[in-house]
DNA sequence: AAATAAAGTTAGATGAGGTTAACATCCCCC
DNA sequence: GGGGGATGTTAACCTCATCTAACTTTATTT
């Protein structure tokens, strides 16, 4: 069993991505992928070649080796797994949730890999409906608010319980269509996001004062099933999130 | 900012932990400590002098600055942390969970630290009563088997649930008291463990056949609180895990 | 088909982080 | 107070991973 540094293992899972992307891999992709200059990929490169995980020919495409895929393809999957923990689970924003994927994946054992895919799955073979708790996490990560039924246990607040809210110590209520249960009706307050996911979403019928009815959310809150004017539409928990409400 | 390599944060950090436990540090026990030759040691030391992290008396000892030493709480605090993450959470074992934790520290953002600290603070401040779901994970993680209001989504098991478990493919009933919930009662089959603890829990009267309630369970699983023969007792999770039930 | 642009390679340098072998210093014990 | 063992330092060397500058090969234009 040869070990990989992070750095090789990075240049083998780049190369995978390319590949799935481009079809195939060429020095200079490599190099704008890892944020390196071309030699740098030429010198690991050699040594990949050496160790029988890459081909290369002169002048020419870059190609994994059998043994090569197999070690992509583990570190991808690792990196696809931590990125659904990170992101969907723990609620880390995309860009960061990304990047530490990308540093976990070559540091976590097998053992713990192995508990955090069980975690995903039995969260997403549990209904969200039936274990409420995910949502009070959320609600908690956002406002610092616990549910009513729970007790704190020195009442101190975290130090990372800080989001910047100007306003008195009342209890926050959801505020986007992301954060609400199933079951929930809510009226459109506001559509915020980028311009293409804005008039995509009006187009949709989902402008200020529809009123919206949340039908299932997915284990992780990705997607979001809802009813408009008697349409029935799923929404990824990105475009969920950029609806703004008011509860009723 | 200066940003340090994962090398040098685990130096920064191992000088902290021998000051906590001998008071003062010397190379040979950084070089123990962090497997590496002294020379390595000496090596790295200069470099971190002359990043004013660390003074260092020729043939004497080592001590961190005030800047070295706030540095290497952070790591030690993320390192405890995710120890407490992987272990007594996901179930990782020990000496896992601390080899991961200690690769893991030198790469996760403060983002992510911050939500896994939330975590840790939700999840202990409501009581594992509230939310039966951590008892039913450690069941899935232990014997595959999901509770009976979860839906599996695909069917499939994960190959990660592979407990080399020779017997049928029934459902496996908790074994240890580790694995009981609060309220539930059963008899004690066996009691393992290394020979220290073995007779102190005999000591406490556990022995084959005595009848055991549990009474409360903490957030994590530690402690366990139990009845024995009209006594009270608080059992470390460890403590619980090496008394093997038949369940009643 | 020649000229030019783009991509890839080689050579040589640097720095981190590790090693072994040899030497220097400290300190305890007789 | 002088040895001798433990500890620390230096020197010389290694690999990995990156860089820049200069060169070669391949691809695209004109
Ligand atoms: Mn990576
Ligand atoms: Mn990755
Ligand atoms: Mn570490
Ligand atoms: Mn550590």
């Amino acid at each position: 069993m040869i070990t990989l540094s992070q750095s090789t293992e990075d240049y083998l899972e780049a190369m995978l991505i390319i590949s799935l992307e481009r079809g195939v891999v060429r020095v200079k992709d490599l190099a704008a992928h890892l944020q390196v200059k071309a030699p740098s990929v030429v010198a690991t490169t050699k040594r990949l070649v050496r160790e029988g995980l890459v081909r290369h020919e002169r002048y020419g495409y870059l190609e994994l080796t059998a043994q090569g895929l197999q070690i992509a393809q583990e570190i991808y999957t690792r990196h696809k797994n931590l990125f659904r923990f990170l992101h969907l689970f723990l609620g880390v924003d995309e860009k960061t949730a990304e990047r530490d994927a990308c540093q976990m994946e070559h540091h976590i054992s097998p053992e713990t890999m192995g508990r955090i895919v069980q975690f995903l799955e039995f969260i997403e073979a549990c209904p969200a409906e039936e274990s409420h708790w995910i949502a009070a996490f959320r609600q908690f990560t956002a406002t610092g608010t616990l549910p009513t039924y729970c007790t704190s246990p020195h009442g101190e607040a975290s130090a990372y319980t800080r989001t910047s809210h100007t306003q008195g110590d009342t209890a926050m209520p959801p505020k986007t269509l992301a954060d609400l249960p199933a079951g929930q009706q809510a009226e459109v307050a506001r559509v915020g996001g980028e311009m293409a996911l804005k008039s995509r979403l009006l187009e949709m019928g989902i402008v200020p004062g529809t009123k919206i009815t949340v039908e299932r959310v997915a284990p992780l809150g990705d997607p979001v099933e809802v009813t408009v004017r008697g349409y029935r539409l799923s929404l990824r928990r990105e475009e969920a999130a950029v609806i703004v409400i008011k509860e009723r």
